[in-house]
RNA sequence: GCGAGGGUGGUGGAAUGGCAGACACGCCGGAUUUAGGAUCCGGUGCUUCGGCGUGGGGGUUCAACUCCCCCCCCUCGCACCA
């Protein structure tokens, strides 16, 4: 055949030496794909500017932490993006569509002390290998703009912003209980707590330090995060709800106890005369009966100073201190608690309220004490039942009997009319709520109050691998923010990691001794480092303007670029990073450096990559005689481990042999203890549960355009990918069999002139060339449709459907050879432009065989022609009570009558009539009818 | 416990209240090939061939995967928040 030499001529001269698309050509995505890669960087393809005359889009995706090699949830994170990008590109708009490095962090650390690499060059040369692996995926980044965090032109900008929230009070300093892993050799923030084990270290329970720590005043934003939560129609309800949950906003009230006995803050030698509570229940004020404080309470100790209780009640709060936050919410927790030998007054009553320390009231929420009102709280109520405490109804619940504080089991927690409450007795609950706050205000006795769940932001780590804090201890001058001159400042090199003796900074003298910037003495600095959540909190600003060495970026290019108009990442980000990010986003304008409210207009969370895993299930709980002197399991050798239920004891459990690779697995049991291994089970995929399939191995083998492809047809975006080897290989047939039609049938259409495919009229030929113009548009209509959904899977299985009916259509059969030819010509490179955004290298590979010259990155998006989607007929479905039983083949305009008599005569309905009345005819026009017997 | 999101063939998944199962994987049968993780063609929800089928039960409707009520199960988030 000579379609295979007459491509091969077309393209001699083309210097990247494309050889053309021979008939017997296998598709090799090994040679097309880094061939394009190189002819992209080299026309330097992605790379954009500001360009007011043009419709801006900025598309992120979050950037990753280079931890050695790219994983199947990066590819998928990625790959959403880049499909996004393109598609956008084609639509015409002005995309900036950049990548860099969040690059601080603990790995980097911990390499260094297994392997003796200095994190910098572990981290970077982590870089150019993930960056490597990126362009082979064929990723549409503007490469100019890369940076990494760790750059000190970089963090330089970060600095530069904490000194100036140090200025205004928004970074500040202060000693308090805060998360401690020893894993992580420093300290976490709230966030970074889960269910009281740190987030990165799942086995390791986070202990309570007293220490003196940084932290962003997140807080006074807590309002305005709260609110513009309502205004981001862009993002899942899901996160803002999380985001909202995190808040955690309370309306209450502030009311003042008096103490019976004042008594002196040793502190600040102040006569302290009152505890003040917070509480949502202020109308239950009047069923006080006692007073709990949290075992941090500064008052706790104070109060029993010189009782006979003083004893215990250190002893008490000492050991309620140390506890950790998993036991202390545990739900088998017993509430405890300690009389403080002091007394209070009830505001209301002048009832005579005994002060107690008890294990479960925060300090960290409210105030720290708590009016206990036993009859209506049920934590009250069970301490009360413990210490034999008295019960005072006050909220008697409508059509009930009437509560009596000696019959009662449990608390009433709901609304109610008012008893027990002196002149208010018989309001609303509700309606006095508000009544008693307003006169608790008047009388200078508490009023109205506002609370957060949320507390402020620690950004202190004791680890070396992270942004400096650019601050300067002085003895004279006291704590002194290093002046923007100064800045930045650099983290030392050539530093041991070495936990011994705290932070690694604080071993490295001559970069913590310094002078002064105030006066000029003896000073050192701060060893503390940022979170690296900092890092990632505004480094999409930096991409606008990732070279501004006057500022963290330019106004102008933030100006234009900014807000994200979307971003692309996975859910497990929902309160860390976005809530940070659009914390820092407020403070940025706060300060003057940008104008928008909210980093990120829309959002896309995208799901997981899961696999099957096969694990040991281990031999369950153990009695003491199965545990072995080694803590192992006696049975089989295997660790143990403690296991903490809601409502049980603490059990030991036999862990079993953990996880094995498929092809370890043999007969479905564990190879060394026998045991039935727990398979089916679906698993996020992960090293540690050897279920991870290595994105590049596949990329080896199958291509990028494969795995871009298969990752997009799987599942819709958000939700969950269940990685399957076959359905791989099903997406790469695909390629292949665009690939076979378009390499076949080059010959037959490659001469066509571009011009004079619109020239047909297709719509007048025969039956098969009408139904393949017809899919033709419909593909476009539908995958545009499917695009601006984020409907990926969808939208590929359009173009497999456009696909079929191309490879059914024989273009040289029929009469009209060289219509039917151009007819083919488009539908192929439709296909070819709507395919582009999943599989561009492909794209590009067949385009430019059909003769054309341009790239198709900026290949303009078609739209559907109108006519082409308008039909002249419909087949109109034809029911019987509801029943399909027939169809038909009827004109789009034919009347509701016409379309009646069709139902009603046609013999398969007739069939079901017979001989019953009909009750009912339901025509829907251009769809169906009902015919009711 | 509270909150959110889900339950559709053997599998992943499609369906503005209007033909359930698009598209793909897998499987079955056939063709072709020296071979193939290749290609092509046909079939594929179940069925006693009447029908029955979207977790179970009820309801609204001419018509329900879709709307309403009750229940079950799964996933995720939060969890002594006063």
């Amino acid at each position: 055949m000579k379609s295979g030499r007459g491509a091969e001529n077309a393209f001699c001269h083309f210097h990247l030496g494309f050889r053309g698309l021979r008939v017997d050509a296998k598709y090799k995505p090994a040679e097309i794909e880094p061939k394009w890669q190189k002819f992209w960087e080299e026309h330097r393809t992605f790379e954009v500017e500001v360009d007011p005359k043009q419709e801006k889009f900025y598309l992120l995706e979050m950037f990753p932490y280079p931890s050695g090699r790219l994983h199947m949830g990066h590819v998928r994170n990625y790959s959403i993006g880049d499909v996004m990008s393109r598609y956008l590109v084609m639509r015409g708009k002005n995309v900036l569509h950049p990548m860099g490095w969040d690059a601080f962090g603990l790995p980097a650390e911990n390499a260094a002390i297994e392997n003796r690499v200095p994190p910098a060059k572990w981290t970077s040369s982590n870089i150019d290998y993930m960056r490597d692996q990126l362009k082979r995926m064929g990723y549409s980044y503007d490469w100019r703009r890369e940076f990494a965090t760790c750059d000190p032109d970089y963090y330089r900008w970060e600095q530069l912003i904490f000194v100036k929230m140090f200025a205004k009070g928004l970074a500040y300093k202060a000693k308090s209980f805060v998360n401690w892993c020893d894993r992580c050799n420093t300290v976490l923030a709230n966030e970074q707590v889960e269910q009281g084990y740190c987030w990165r270290h799942s086995d390791t329970l986070v202990r309570q330090k007293d220490l003196e720590q940084w932290f962003f005043k997140i807080t006074d934003y807590a309002e305005e995060l709260l609110e513009w939560t309502e205004k981001l129609p862009g993002w899942p309800e899901k996160v803002l709800l999380m985001q909202r949950n995190w808040i955690g906003k309370s309306r209450g009230a502030y009311i003042h106890f008096p103490l019976e006995r004042a008594v002196t803050d040793p502190e600040t030698r102040q006569a302290l005369d009152r505890i003040i509570v917070y509480t949502t229940r202020q109308d239950t004020v009047y069923g006080a009966t006692f007073m709990s404080l949290a075992a941090e309470h500064p008052l706790a100790e104070v109060l029993s100073k010189g009782t006979s209780q003083e004893p215990a009640v250190r002893k008490f709060c000492d050991r309620v201190r140390r506890e950790d936050k998993i036991k202390r919410s545990a739900e088998d927790y017993q509430k405890e608690g300690v009389f403080t030998g002091a007394y209070c007054r009830n505001t209301m009553t002048g009832a005579r309220l005994p002060v107690y320390v008890a294990n479960f009231v925060l300090m960290d929420y409210g105030t720290g004490a708590v009016m206990a009102v036993p009859a209506h709280d049920q934590r009250d109520f069970d301490f009360a039942k413990v210490y034999d405490l008295p019960i005072i109804p006050v909220v008697q619940p409508a059509e009930r009997p009437e509560l009596r504080a000696g019959e009662m089991t449990e608390a009433y927690e709901d609304e109610g009319l008012m008893i027990n409450s002196g002149e208010y007795n018989g309001l609303l609950s509700e309606a006095f709520r508000r009544k008693i706050t307003e006169r608790l205000l008047q009388e200078g006795r508490g009023g109205p109050a506002v609370n957060y769940r949320m507390r402020d932001w620690l950004i202190s780590r004791q680890r070396y691998w992270g942004a400096p804090i650019p601050i300067i201890y002085c003895e004279k001058c006291g704590t002194v923010a290093v002046p923007e001159k100064d800045l930045p400042v650099v983290l030392p090199q050539d530093v041991e990691i070495n936990f011994s003796a705290g932070s690694p900074l604080k071993q490295v003298e001559s970069w913590v001794k310094t002078r002064c910037p105030r006066c000029g003495g003896e000073a050192r600095r701060e060893t503390d480092t940022m979170d690296t959540f900092v890092e990632s909190s505004w480094y999409f600003e930096r991409f606008c303007s990732p070279r501004c060495d006057t500022g963290p970026f330019a106004p102008e290019e933030v100006g234009y670029w900014m807000p994200v108009d979307q971003y692309i990442g996975g859910v497990e980000h929902a309160v860390l990073h976005l809530l940070y990010a659009r914390f820092w986003t407020k403070v940025l304008r706060d300060l003057g450096y940008v104008k928008f409210d909210e980093p990120f207009t829309r959002l896309l969370t995208q799901g997981m990559v899961i696999k099957e895993s096969f694990a040991c299930p281990g031999h369950g709980e153990l009695k003491p005689a199965e545990i072995a002197a080694d803590n192992t399991c006696a049975q089989c050798g295997a660790p143990v481990a403690e296991r903490i239920e809601e409502g049980k004891p603490l059990v030991k459990v036999c862990k079993g042999h953990g996880y094995f690779f498929p092809e370890e697995v043999k007969a479905g049991k564990c190879r060394k203890c026998g045991l039935p291994l727990q398979t089916g089970r679906k698993e996020k995929m992960s090293k540690s549960k050897k279920n991870v399939v290595d994105p590049a191995d596949l990329v080896d083998r199958l291509g990028a355009d494969t795995v871009r492809l298969f990752l997009l047809f799987a599942a819709p975006p958000d939700k969950e990918i269940d990685w399957n080897d076959e359905g791989v290989q099903g997406a790469f047939r695909f390629l292949n069999r665009i690939w076979t039609l378009a390499s076949q049938n080059l010959g037959k259409v490659k001469d066509i002139p571009a011009g004079t495919l619109v020239k047909h009229d297709f719509l007048a030929g025969a039956p098969d060339e009408v139904a393949l113009f017809r899919q033709i548009h419909q593909a476009i209509a539908e995958v545009t449709q499917r695009l601006d959904r984020f409907l990926f899977n969808t939208a590929i299985a359009a173009l497999m459907e456009l696909y079929n009916a191309l490879s059914g259509f024989d273009p040289d059969r029929g009469e009209d050879r060289p219509r039917r030819r151009a007819l083919f010509r488009l539908g192929l490179e439709t296909l070819v432009t709507l395919i582009n955004p999943f599989t561009p290298h492909l794209a590009e590979e067949i385009w430019r065989e059909l003769g054309h010259r341009e790239s198709t990155f900026r290949l303009a998006w078609p739209t559907p022609d109108p006519k082409a989607l308008l039909r002249e007929e419909f087949e109109l479905v034809l029911q019987v009570n509801g029943k399909v039983r027939g169809k038909a083949q009827v004109p789009v305009d034919a009347p509701e009558d016409e379309l009646r008599r069709i139902a009603l005569t046609h013999e398969r309905v007739r069939a079901y009539t017979e001989g019953k009345a009909v009750k009912k005819v339901i025509v829907v026009p251009r769809k169906l009818v009902n015919v009711v017997v």
